[in-house]
RNA sequence: UGGGGCGUGGCCAAGCGGUAAGGCGCGGGGCUUUGGACCCCGUAUACGAAGGUUCGAAUCCUUCCGCCCCAGCCA
């Protein structure tokens, strides 16, 4: 679901570029703010891209104007119709809407096919016969200028016949490309004669095989934001160096505006992998159940997960947006998550290594209800009757038959009270041959029905329980990082990193009966464990497939 | 050693010459039928370093140091 639209932000901007698009529109540089958000559907998108997402359609919201979403989609051999979709559907997910601005940097071929004609004729750009290594070896170092290509000077006539037939398909992939005459000799290696197209005899998800020239991205992309009237176009530090070469296009082109790139540092998270390179190798490999596995940093992983959109929103305007490189702690993110989850998330009760527990002075065949607060922190969420009888299941971590100094649940001869329910006592520890605590036997205190005795007296610890003969047996997945380095790969081998111990899979939990009827998708605190989230994706029975969000406590 | 950037507490991040916001984390206390949440309090004489300008500098100048990015017919 979508969430409503927050607030438009008032007062100061919140970050440099928010800074620099209030001072444009102050100065009446435009009348309408158009950002976009390009991405090149090459895989699934990940918080990285949330947060641009975020910024992007961000300050389109905040200052009336609109944000683009545009496929930068100049590279048929990487790109996916799969991935098309998957980004759509992160990107509503999210909360955001690009209305019928939805775009393809193939879209405009025909235009940027034509510019390119015109910059030959103007002999600002020319066909080179040289192989790639010979571009490569021809282009200098960082410290050295480049060599001019033996067909740099050919005559626009002869660059334009031999352009027209590389568009012909006379050529093979890689024998001639069409590049832009700027300065072999730039420091910055960007202006060495970038290339501008290439021939790519493959097929395009949007255009099939109307061509066999693809222009790169520094050519696709200012143009496709000035056709677009795009004022702001935002992209990561990488980015930087770039800017010369995409304010030349610009100025050299006919183009109908004249957007502005601006940079940001991209989001770096601790435990995490945010590369789309290294994700894709994850999922081909095998190493993780594909793309929207709860373990992945991607969006679709997140929501599955059991990540609010909401809580990506609020982690991304917590984070901010600065130049400098950082690494924001993982401990951010969860922090949004546990924020948004504990005042919307509905509480249950369930078991994961249940402990079978006898009340011996509970009546056999006896059953109660008591009534248990939905959210304690929204009390309109109401309650829920829960049903209470003479064997229970306890968490086994919630006793101990001979507990540290500072342990306070359930020991020996030690009471303590069930979340709605009793008082109880333990007086018994039943064991197997081998030893195995199987059994508590405890009594119950009568006068402390719904949990409070009239005498005054409150246990230090407060249990969570489920009635065993009212309980459903579910399957429950316990998540860690992805990877047990906060800084994974920096020994060399991220593979390496890996945390073998990312999943838990606890097939024999007991859960309340409400928990049952849960919807996929729905998010749920399980009190005192944590928050979980129904698997959509899992069996045909969804009450057994549950996902952990968070862990409330090692 | 070319070019482009960046350096504020453990992690993010405000600050735009007037005497260091906020968030996360952490520590302490309160409250509590989730050891949760919530509420208090604490957590940089200090802004990469050294000089300089100024009544006054994290903010201006100089030099130095450190880190990141760029030599794809990827984006």
């Amino acid at each position: 679901m979508a969430e409503p639209d927050p607030p438009p932000t008032t007062g100061e901007p919140a970050d440099f570029i928010r800074e620099i698009v209030s001072d444009d529109v102050r100065a009446g540089r435009h009348q309408t703010v158009v950002t976009r958000f390009p991405p090149e559907p090459n895989g699934y998108l990940h918080v990285g891209h949330a947060k641009s997402i975020c910024l992007n359609f961000g300050i389109a919201r905040e200052f009336g104007g609109r944000c683009h979403l545009r496929f930068d989609d100049t590279n048929p051999l990487k790109e996916e119709q799969e991935y098309i979709d998957s980004i759509k559907e992160d990107v509503r997910w999210l909360g955001f809407e690009w209305g019928e601005h939805l775009y393809n940097a193939s879209d405009y071929f025909d235009q940027l096919y034509q510019w390119a004609e015109l910059l030959v004729g103007q002999g600002l750009a020319y066909v080179d016969d040289q192989s790639a290594d010979q571009i490569r070896e021809t282009r200098g170092t960082l410290t050295e200028g480049g060599r001019d290509s033996p067909y740099r000077n050919r005559s626009v006539e002869e660059n334009l016949d031999l352009f027209r037939r590389m568009r012909g398909g006379e050529f093979p992939d890689g024998a001639r490309v069409l590049r832009a005459k700027i300065d072999m000799a730039s420091p910055n290696i960007n202006l060495r004669d970038p290339v501008m197209y290439r021939i790519l005899h493959a097929r395009h998800p949007m255009t099939g095989d109307k061509w066999c020239v693809y222009p790169g991205y520094d050519y696709a992309h200012g143009q496709s934001d000035a056709i677009e009237g795009i004022t702001h176009s935002l992209c990561t530090l990488e980015f930087e160096d770039h800017r010369p070469l995409y304010d030349w296009f610009i100025e050299h082109l006919p183009v109908p505006s004249r957007p502005r790139q601006y940079e940001f540092a991209r989001l770096n998270l601790t435990y995490t992998v945010l590369s789309k390179r290294f994700l894709l190798r994850l999922v081909s490999e095998g190493r993780v159940r594909g793309w929207d596995d709860p373990r992945m940093p991607t969006i679709s992983g997140l929501r599955r997960r059991g990540f609010p959109p909401e809580a990506l929103r609020q982690f991304a305007e917590a984070i901010g947006v600065a130049k400098r490189e950082s690494v924001v702690e993982y401990a951010a993110l969860e922090h949004a998550v546990r924020d948004v989850l504990n005042r919307t998330a509905a509480r249950k009760m369930a078991v994961l290594r249940p402990l079978r527990v006898v009340l011996t002075n509970y009546p056999e065949g006896r059953t109660e209800e008591f009534p248990a607060l939905n959210n304690p922190e929204a009390p309109s969420a109401g309650t829920r009757p829960v049903p209470f009888s003479r064997t229970l299941y306890l968490e086994r971590d919630d006793f101990m038959e001979d507990p540290p100094r500072k342990f306070y649940r359930l020991a020996p001869g030690r009471e303590v009270r069930l979340r709605y329910a009793y008082l109880i006592t333990c007086q018994e520890v039943v064991k197997d041959a081998a030893g195995r605590i199987v059994e508590l036997r405890c009594t119950y205190d009568p006068a402390t029905r719904g949990g409070s005795a009239p005498d005054g007296r409150s246990p230090r610890a407060t249990l969570h329980w489920v009635s065993a003969p009212h309980a459903v047996r579910a399957e429950v997945r316990l998540y860690e990082h992805l990877f047990r380095q906060a800084d994974p790969g920096a020994g060399g081998d991220l593979l390496a990193d890996l945390n073998p111990r990312s999943e838990e899979v606890l097939a024999e939990c007991q859960v309340e009966p409400g928990a049952g009827r849960l919807a996929p998708g729905e998010r749920v605190q399980f009190e005192r464990l944590g928050y979980f989230c129904v698997d959509p994706d899992r069996t045909a029975t969804l009450r057994d497939a549950w996902a952990k969000v968070q862990a409330r406590e090692g």
